[in-house]
DNA sequence: AGCACGCCGACT
DNA sequence: GTCGGCGTGCTC
């Protein structure tokens, strides 16, 4: 009889698409999703059993065995070993990687859950039987034990008012002990504040949600600003709670989590957790276990949130789900939402996402019938949604930038007591520096881009790699001293507007304004007081803040998006003029929006400024099928990068000449990317279309295992990108 | 990704 | 004579 060699295939966290396989000792016994130590070449890797069983893929005598079986049950349940699994075949993607992305850093080491369980403190018997003239001689111990004859205290809330020092000399005494304790499912305490009046159509949107409680439905919430999307996501939550299930939110970045998690504390007595990239590892741990156990009712979090173990998930809300910073840029580059709606699909839940300017993705989900889409249309509060005016630049005489009209009115409004806030996506002092003798301007040496001017720290700064370097006193070209400013950037329209308007505080809002810790908060606290005040700021003004004084809008210039190569760039556009446009007249005031452009006429601008964001989106959309773009077609993107151009170009054009035996599948490039050179690597893409996305991914399938065998592959750096969204 | 091996230039 | 540069190859 042959010897049955039987082994188990575990998950490492390694960059290969591969899996390895190893012995089981006959003493070991091993759960599905449970952590292993096992030996990697030199080195001892923690990985996770994802497979007993397995016939290996390798002969029998290269089999290693198990060094030690770290837990007893599954660290991974199964539901998030399929949702791992589904997204390193669709972003194909080497599951190691997904693995390292999907787990806290403290749970890729070998150590023992127990370890990490939270300790708690409380009275022995003995010191139950004590009495306070007891500690007639320290205080401190006296106040210890009389918090702990109270309750047991768990051993943060303890080290936060007591010191180790008086707990280790009770502890000396005999008098109090530690144990551990485990979390238990959270008990929802009711509301802490009434829910408010729902409109006609916020109403529809709950009763929605709330009929498809238990089961698998996307919905997608469409709802100008001020509209009321937070009530709908607030009033969705709350029956589940009271069912004591658990609802994940995920937001597009940290800015938003403090304000979205002060107004659901406000209304949920309920424990709701914040999961953010600031957290550290063991803060990240302790919201992981408060997932698993149900101690946590509601989790609100940026993108990895969703790789949570979420003990019985009621629900997933998706907030500003058209926001780009949903999908990961680097690495493993998956889409929080895309990834949100299969995880809903395992967990048999209903996902709600939300934006006042939906993605066409979405809108084409709504379209094709997988969404169910619920809209919001008047504003919660009743006010009207700002006018739009264009202000044509041409033929005009402007100072620092602005028109005489666009000056007029922000005269008025100031004069009133107003605020009034401006948009340029632009920040430092000037895009580049340029000699007036013969035109030079100042280049990144290792980027293919010039560098910005940032007067105040005297620096030249590429935006692309992060390279600074001293202002030069003279011209690389001609070495005249001339050397100014072409452009303007916040920096510099802060200084005019403080000259044009000098009794007016200017509030200025950018990444360099707000990189000092807490500096955002300040700034935004500012903001928030009422009286004149002239704010401005890049793309951070757009995003959900709330600025109630402001009445008059003035977007400085629009036209740097309107010629774009990216085929994306006018839907992001049309996003961001309309979440601009929503900062205005939040609070009693109607508002206003100033457009200033040198195409008043353009076709884009007219769209979306006669119809609105939800119509232009609908004709954007009909042109992309037209055009047989995304999301009307599937989109997979290589890229390649090196010091120099040709290889790469070789390597993609090689690529391409694989992807011909697959003709369903389209192929545009090898091109050079819009940004050529960037860090100084040149970088070249390749994109791959297909109507349907099985036959997409039969083809990267097949090329992921040629590639590796091509030389070039090795001395080039690529990736694949798979429902890419920037083309840059 | 690590971590080894391996084969060529400036140092104690 | 060695330390160390990073090219190449492998990991069940």
């Amino acid at each position: 009889m042959e010897a049955v060699v039987t082994a188990i295939r575990v998950a490492l966290p390694v960059p290969l698409r591969q899996h390895f396989d190893y012995l089981l000792p006959a003493n070991m016994q091993v759960q599905i999703g449970c952590r292993v130590r096992v030996p990697f070449g030199k080195r001892e890797l923690i990985g996770i059993v994802w497979q007993l069983d397995v016939t290996p893929e390798v002969a029998a005598e290269q089999l290693k065995p198990v060094l030690a079986v770290i837990d007893q049950t599954a660290v991974l349940p199964k539901l998030l070993r399929q949702l791992l699994s589904f997204a390193a075949d669709y972003y194909h993607h080497p599951l190691g990687e997904v693995l390292t992305a999907a787990l806290p850093a403290l749970l890729r080491e070998g150590r023992e859950l127990s370890a990490y369980q939270p300790t708690s403190y409380r009275l022995t018997a003995e010191g139950a039987a004590a009495k306070l003239s007891d500690f007639s001689r320290s205080p401190k111990q006296a106040a210890l034990w009389q918090a702990l004859s109270e309750q047991a205290l768990s051993e943060t809330t303890l080290k936060t008012q007591f010191s180790s020092n008086t707990l280790k000399q009770l502890i000396d005494k005999g008098l109090i002990t530690r144990f551990q304790t485990t979390p238990e499912p959270y008990q929802f305490q009711g509301l802490a504040e009434p829910a408010l009046q729902l409109t006609a159509d916020q109403a529809l949107a709950v009763t929605a949600l709330n009929q498809a409680q238990g089961s698998f439905k996307s919905f997608l919430l469409e709802g100008v600003t001020g509209s009321g999307k937070t009530e709908v996501y607030l009033q969705c939550i709350a029956p589940l709670l009271q069912a004591g299930k658990q609802v994940l939110v995920l937001l597009p970045e940290i800015g938003l989590t403090p304000q979205t998690l002060s107004r659901f504390a406000q209304r949920f007595q309920a424990p709701i957790l914040v999961w953010h990239s600031n957290l550290s590892d063991g803060e990240r741990l302790q919201c992981w276990l408060q997932a698993a156990s149900g101690a946590a009712a509601v989790i609100i979090g940026t993108r990895s949130a969703l790789f949570l173990p979420f003990r019985q998930l009621g629900l997933i809300i998706i907030d500003e789900e058209h926001d780009l910073s949903l999908k990961q840029q680097d690495g493993f580059r998956y889409h929080a939402r895309d990834l949100a709606i299969k995880r809903a699909a395992l967990e048999i839940c209903p996902i709600l996402l939300g934006s006042a300017t939906p993605s066409l993705e979405s809108l084409y989900n709504c379209q094709q019938g997988r969404f169910i889409h619920l809209q919001l249309t008047a504003r919660a509060s009743g006010q009207a949604l700002p006018k739009v005016e264009l202000i044509d630049l041409k033929q005009q005489v402007l100072q620092y930038g602005l028109a005489q009209q666009t000056l007029q009115q922000m005269q008025q409004q100031l004069q009133a007591g107003k605020q009034v806030m401006l948009f340029l996506n632009r920040r430092g002092f000037a895009p580049a520096l340029s000699c007036q003798e013969c035109g030079w301007l100042t280049e990144c040496q290792r980027c293919s881009a010039f560098t910005t001017y940032h007067k105040h720290s005297r620096q030249l700064v590429c935006h692309h790699c992060g390279a600074t370097r001293a202002v030069p006193r003279q011209c690389g070209g001609c070495g005249s001293p001339r050397l100014a400013p072409v452009g303007q950037g916040t920096e510099q329209l802060e200084e005019h507007l403080t000259t044009l308007f000098p009794d007016i505080p200017v509030t200025r809002l950018d990444r360099d304004s707000t990189r000092r810790k807490g500096a955002f908060a300040s700034l935004l606290s500012e903001i928030e007081q009422a009286g004149p005040r002239l704010i401005l700021g890049t793309q951070m003004l757009a995003k959900g803040h709330h600025f109630p004084f402001v009445t008059l809008v003035v977007i400085v210039d629009v036209d740097g998006a309107l010629y774009s190569a990216d085929f994306r760039a006018p839907e992001q556009l049309g996003q961001l003029l309309t979440q601009v446009a929503g900062r205005a007249g939040r609070g009693h005031d109607k508002g206003k929006v100033l457009l200033q452009t040198q195409h008043p006429e353009h076709a884009l601008l007219q769209d979306i400024i006669l119809n609105g964001y939800a119509a232009f989106a609908r004709s954007a959309l009909l042109e992309r099928q037209q055009t047989f773009l995304p999301p009307c077609q599937h989109l997979a993107l290589f890229r390649a990068e090196a010091h120099q151009s040709e290889p790469c170009q070789q390597l993609l054009q090689q690529l391409a000449t694989f992807c011909q035996q697959y003709p369903s599948v389209q192929l545009l490039g090898p091109l050079l990317s819009p940004l050529e050179r960037k860090a100084g690597k040149y970088r070249w893409q390749l994109h791959l279309y297909a109507k349907h996305r099985p036959q997409l991914h039969q083809l990267l399938s097949a090329l992921l295992i040629e590639i590796p065998k091509w030389p070039l592959s090795r001395k080039i750096k690529w990736q694949l990108d798979v429902d890419a969204l920037d083309l840059s």
